[in-house]
RNA sequence: GCCCAGGUGGUGGAAUUGGUAUACACGCCAGUCUUAGGAACUGGUAGAGUAAUCUGUGGAGGUUCGAGUCCUCUCCUGGGCACCA
């Protein structure tokens, strides 16, 4: 026999496998149940595959393998996300198109994801830069505008000086870019923005119902980390929204407040630099000039350093009394930058007793801290918890919760104010003034004004007679054979929208493409679509928590309500892989030298070695340390299982204890995987391949089983020996097997005794012995008897093949 | 500060419902085959002790015949959010 050599074996089967595409492409006909099985689709860059991506794939590769030979036709396809920036700064610096760099990394990726045996249905690549890509993109855009949930607004925008872009709140990160870590600048810009606020909360739809962003979470198979994490980026909170009159004036300041209980405790409200009743007051404040410093020094401060802002500042607005509704008395009213203008209605009613910020506040401006809620000690620090409400009027003696309902329906009564819900969530800004990405499909008409592209002259190309170098504004403004347009509504000259889109609304919608990725007419046929979708499992990075996998939930529910599809969730279940980190423990980067490339490992261990590594490192979702000392471990293993083949004889039936090893084996390696829990089921097969080893001759048959087993994960290896063992039909062929329980009782097992929950002594009995048996056997054991002799025994617990405690006094 | 995960040998990790703690693998130690070598093979490997035995899953309590697992408190690490009123 020859000796295992990865190398060999790992290209003649991809060949062959890429010949026979059957076995990894969706049947468009086919009475098989569907699966669709997809992972988070890469980013081309030009460092190519990461250790990263690798588990991933290896992972829903040998979900789908194990699916198909279950009787399931899956789903699993591949494509690029190839938008974006990376792309687009190379081009600055070494003048290359974007394009060009972009297709050459693909090819890259290509070659690697192919050197792993993957088992994509690449015949359903897509590319999202390319234009039968993109012009279903715009399609969305238009699709989101004509029913109007895309717009255009002035907006203060976070903008990145160093990207010469504008960023959504979610690309902001520690007021940083996200991705070059430059301060990020507030500005006011003309942007667009999608309404993913209308998607919040439940809505009834042209589909029927449409389960909201925050509901929609409870019936999904996501880990609770990720659906936590959603919710509180949502950020709903409930409360109240109130009036404060300004005393002496018809005017009126409103606040808005989860913690209405504590209202009599305001003593002052502080509005936010921003809010438009300093400017209409103006005129009654006597230190104007004191005022209009704070502000102007302010509008200079970014939102990082107003964070970053160790103390609290403010100041009196003087010659200003508001007046509190539910006590009449009048309070005082400050500005200051600790209150955002962007949320609630930009004023706080301010209860330095029950809230931290206000407490210290106060304390500095040497403001009045009046108890309302007790419970805490007011003098030492803010007491932010519910309890029992005193110097409050007739709301005294009542707990937080009551008051709360009972001081809202006051305030409804007296027509002061309402109940209010607030979000964090905000509407998703997604132009860019970047050249790498799908163009917004809109046109400024002098006449007409703002007016949508025809979807027949979808695709919008990008041009190529452009200088991408950033400005500020998109590099499309230069290119006169783009901007310069006749009008779709009159015919006049026209220009076009020289924005492009936010790469995450490529990824929006690219799972549905995958359905029907060659459609010329549609972004994917309603027929396909109900089909292959929702997406049975989808797999990827935790870093998409909150960004891509909200967009794709909105776009899904988009258009479920007008009616293009009928379910309002894109992923049923959800796993992410836990991030590789270098064998240093820090994260793998150029900069520290410390990256692992996948394929240096292929070319010295495998394939096979280098998928099985990964699945065994430790659980999926954990974040785990690289260490290439261990990968041969994994190369043991298969070429154990390689050697094995010389033990193989036709005619044996095997030993009893092998067959039950063997079928536990089954049941748990198909628990396992069904569980993404492939590191012990790769344990569990190593224990089998053990005791294959010790055995002078094995059955074929129960050989052939493990191989079936270990195809998923070793596709390559496994492959091999089955046809080496005389076998005509790809292993992918194969049934998956199932367990038989009658052959997996033992006939012995080992019984532990404890005395008092000590183990004592193990003796092996039969599998069904009753505790009858066992207990003589065991009280008359010397080494039990030690520790019984003398004593009362008060009882003894017997568990049925597992263990026996004798209780003594 | 808030939320979410986690703390188990020298290392990565295992331990369905509370029932043998450390499976499997790496490393290490000893040996075997070999001219030699190891990415080969065999055996050993939680700690203390000659041993019987005792101790051991971040720490302190508790529940239980029995706790890595359940409860209370606490410490530490990683991740996310963060002046959201």
């Amino acid at each position: 026999m020859n000796k295992y050599t990865p190398s060999e074996i790992e290209k003649k089967w991809q060949d062959k496998w890429a010949a026979q595409s059957s076995l990894s492409e969706a049947q468009e006909n086919s009475k098989k149940e569907k699966f669709y099985c997809l992972d988070m689709f890469p980013y081309p860059s030009a460092a190519g595959l990461h250790v990263g991506h690798v588990e991933n794939y290896a992972a829903t590769d040998i979900y789908s393998r194990f699916k198909r030979m279950n009787g399931f036709n899956v789903l699993h396809p591949i494509g690029w996300d190839a938008f974006g920036l990376p792309a687009e700064n190379f081009a600055i610096k070494n003048g290359t198109h974007p394009n060009a760099t972009t297709h050459q990394n693909i090819q890259n990726f290509t070659k690697q994801i192919k050197s792993l045996g993957m088992s994509y249905d690449w015949s359903r690549e897509i590319d999202t830069s390319s234009p039968e890509y993109y012009k279903w993109t715009q399609w969305f855009f238009l699709f989101l505008y004509k029913n109007g949930l895309a717009y255009k607004k002035k907006a203060k925008v976070n903008w990145c000086d160093s990207c010469m872009t504008v960023l959504a709140n979610e690309q902001v990160v520690d007021g940083a870019c996200e991705r070059c870590k430059n301060q990020v600048v507030q500005k006011d810009l003309e942007q667009w923005f999608f309404k993913i606020t209308d998607f919040i909360e439940d809505q009834a739809g042209e589909n029927g119902d449409v389960k909201g962003l925050i509901n929609g979470l409870e019936n999904i198979d996501w880990p609770n980390s990720t659906k936590i994490a959603q919710k509180n980026w949502i950020g709903k909170s409930q409360g109240a929204e109130f009036d404060f009159a300004v005393a002496g004036t018809e005017q009126k300041i409103k606040v808005y407040t989860t913690r209405v209980d504590t209202a009599f405790g305001i003593t002052y409200v502080v509005l936010a630099p921003e809010h438009p009743m300093i400017g209409e007051l103006q005129s009654q404040i006597l230190n104007w000039d004191e005022v209009a410093e704070y502000l102007s020094q302010a509008k200079k401060k970014s939102d990082l350093e107003r964070m970053e802002a160790k103390e609290k500042t403010g100041v009196e607005l003087k010659g200003i009394k508001i007046i509190n509704p539910f006590n009449g008395q009048e309070v005082s009213l400050f500005v200051a930058d600790y209150v955002l203008s962007q949320y609630g209605t930009g004023a706080v009613m301010a209860v330095p007793a029950h809230d931290e910020r206000d407490f210290e506040f106060a304390k500095k401006y040497d403001l009045e801290i009046l108890e309302v809620v007790a419970g805490g000690n007011i003098l030492e620090m803010a007491f932010t918890l519910d309890g029992i409400l005193k110097n409050s009027g007739e709301f005294s003696g009542l707990n937080s919760l009551d008051a709360r309902e009972k001081m809202i329906a006051w305030l409804e009564k007296e027509g002061i104010g309402k109940r209010k819900i607030n979000y964090k969530l905000r509407d998703w800004l997604v132009s860019r003034q970047r050249y790498w990405g799908a163009p917004i499909p809109i046109i400024y008409c002098e006449d007409c004004g703002e007016v949508a592209e025809k979807e027949e002259n979808l695709p919008v190309l990008l041009p190529t007679d452009v200088d991408f170098k950033p400005t500020g504004e998109s590099p499309l403004v230069y290119s006169k054979t783009f901007h310069e347009v006749n009008c779709p509504k009159c015919g006049k000259k026209a220009r076009r929208e020289s924005d492009t889109m936010d790469t995450f609304v490529c990824s929006s919608w690219y799972y549905l493409r995958f359905a029907d990725p060659k459609n010329e007419k549609e972004f994917a046929s309603k027929e396909n679509i109900s089909k292959w979708l929702p997406v049975d499992m989808y797999m990827g990075g935790a870093e998409h928590t909150v960004l891509h996998l909200l967009y794709a939930r909105f776009f899904t529910k988009a258009l479920k309500k007008f009616g293009y599809i009928n379910f309002d969730e894109p992923f049923l279940k959800l796993r992410h892989q836990g991030m590789i980190m270098a064998s240093d423990g820090r994260k793998m980067s150029k900069s520290l030298g410390n990256v692992v490339n996948p394929d240096e490992v292929v070319a010295e261990f495998g394939a096979d070695a280098l998928r099985l590594y990964e699945m065994f490192m430790g659980p999926l979702e954990e974040m785990k340390a690289w260490n290439t000392q261990n990968i041969i471990g994994l190369s043991r293993f298969l070429d154990k299982v390689w050697k094995v083949q010389t033990l193989i004889k036709d005619d044996i039936s095997g030993d009893k204890k092998i067959i039950t090893l063997l079928h536990k084996t089954i049941k748990k390696v198909s628990d396992d995987i069904e569980n993404f829990r492939f590191n012990t089921a790769i344990s569990q097969m190593m224990i089998l391949i053990n005791s294959f080893e010790k055995e002078i001759q094995i059955a074929k048959t129960d050989y052939e089983l493990l191989l079936v087993m270990l195809a998923p994960f070793a596709p390559h290896l496994a492959e091999e020996i089955w046809e080496n063992i005389g076998n005509k039909n790809s292993i992918f062929l194969e049934k998956w097997p199932s367990a038989d329980e009658s052959l997996m009782q033992d006939d012995e097992v080992e019984m532990v005794v404890q005395v008092n929950g000590k183990v004592r002594e193990r003796l092996m009995v039969a599998s069904d012995v009753t505790e009858d048996e066992i207990k003589e056997t065991a009280l008359e054991n010397p080494k039990v008897k030690v520790f019984t002799d003398g004593k009362e025994i008060k009882k003894i617990i017997f568990v049925p093949g597992k263990l026996i405690n004798i209780v003594v006094a």
